[in-house]
DNA sequence: ACGTGTATGTTGGAAATACAACGATTGCGA
DNA sequence: TCGCAATCGTTGTATTTCCAACATACACGT
């Protein structure tokens, strides 16, 4: 790790979730004020080790940074990739005494930001109005990030591999505001959202249509209205 | 639904997750800024109904709230139980444009504390401080519930009842800080927070205890370090 | 046209899970 | 002490899911 010779654009910043509604002229005053710190990291180098208790919010400017959970048996598993832009930690970042369960590494070589999570909320008087826009997109990226585990949550709980099918299709439904949709994923990635086996659920998908509870070609649905049985 | 003639304890609110850390002098300021809206719900009322976008957190004063969703078909699920001093709608309130894809109703009758998402977020000259702590307090409920849908799904994303099982009781290792730890659920309702079925579940725990995995004593238990196979 | 790769649907056997039923144990109150 | 309810383990069977393999269709570039 080395403080980062790399200096962050405007441009991009402002164009990011965290600082999304910020002008490139209002960046520099807001930036002095949460005073973040810039940080590189070589491939495979550590971010964020399990066990520690983060106070600040990463965002991955350049590079790409891998979450990654060890379990009491030493098992590794990667939860996420984060990509530029994007931002790590900050479930923790504001919860103090919150050891964290997973670490961040390095998945490349990588520049971050590091983000105290009490200069984020602080008030400030020369910059109270960044602040707030500051504090609503955090709020908001968590208010969606937990709709959208909420959400898959309600699928995955549900037992058989139909009632999942009928779960997410339904929800996508009511989000289209449409009996007829598209769906973002293929065959293969609705299985791994849904965590089962895709030729099973492409043999659930069939049977259904079978059984004329919906119509579907590609990613395109349609589900009828009939009450299924 | 009406308004509240029930006047609101601070010796309760102070309590609750949204006002710890404020006093009960603060409290009589804070809330004449942000101007929260008292309403009081028969059994059976409609609180929020789904496809609203709503700006408010709810808070349970007195009674209970239930969630509920209805899917494509019109099957009704209960999602969850508020109980007093605990918010509800707090994901898409701070989301504007978000619309519900659930009910809120009284379960019983009740009082709500509606308190408007920008009233919470904008600054205001006499009461910053407090402005401050409430969305210290907003936000870290925020990534509390966010940590805990992530464990949830890291648990039940895994495809077998031994998987799930694992991931659970290393989870809760590595909280205990100890290979020894007590869990806060019996066996079934360990078996539907990891959505699978109990007999089998039972079997899967003593088949992994028979094989030297780890032993238990109802809510007990004492993982051991032998990789599992 | 041809080969290639990708996405999807289909099938059959192996394995895991759900379900129903029952026995054992415990704690609690009548 | 007795009965009752709750909890947990166990078993057998029916069902579902997984997995590997293969068939089909389509897009793409040569």
């Amino acid at each position: 790790m080395s403080t980062a010779g790399t200096q962050v654009s405007y441009a991009f910043l402002k164009k990011t979730s965290l600082f999304r509604g910020t002008t490139e002229e209002e960046l520099p005053k807001l930036l002095g004020c949460i005073e973040p710190a810039y940080r590189d990291f070589s491939k495979n180098e550590i971010i964020l080790r399990q066990g520690e208790d983060i106070t600040s919010v990463g965002m991955v400017l350049s590079g790409r940074v891998q979450i990654i959970e060890e379990d009491f048996w030493g098992n590794r598993n990667i939860i996420a990739d984060i990509w530029p832009g994007d931002i790590f930690g900050e479930s923790y970042a504001f919860l103090p005494g919150e050891l964290l369960r997973v670490s961040a590494i390095a998945a490349e070589n990588s520049s971050i930001l590091l983000i105290d999570a009490r200069h984020m909320l602080e008030v400030c008087s020369s910059a109270c109005r960044f602040h707030t826009r500051l504090v609503q997109n955090i709020l908001a990226e968590s208010a969606k990030k937990n709709l959208a585990l909420t959400r898959k949550l309600s699928h995955m709980s549900k037992r058989s591999t139909r009632e999942k099918l009928l779960s997410y299709l339904s929800s996508q439904s009511l989000a289209a505001g449409s009996d007829q949709f598209e769906i973002p994923f293929n065959r293969q990635q609705l299985a791994d959202y849904l965590c089962v086996d895709r030729s099973a659920m492409s043999n659930e998908l069939c049977k259904m249509r079978d059984e004329g509870m919906l119509t579907f070609d590609k990613s395109s649905f349609h589900l009828k209205s009939e009450m299924p049985l």
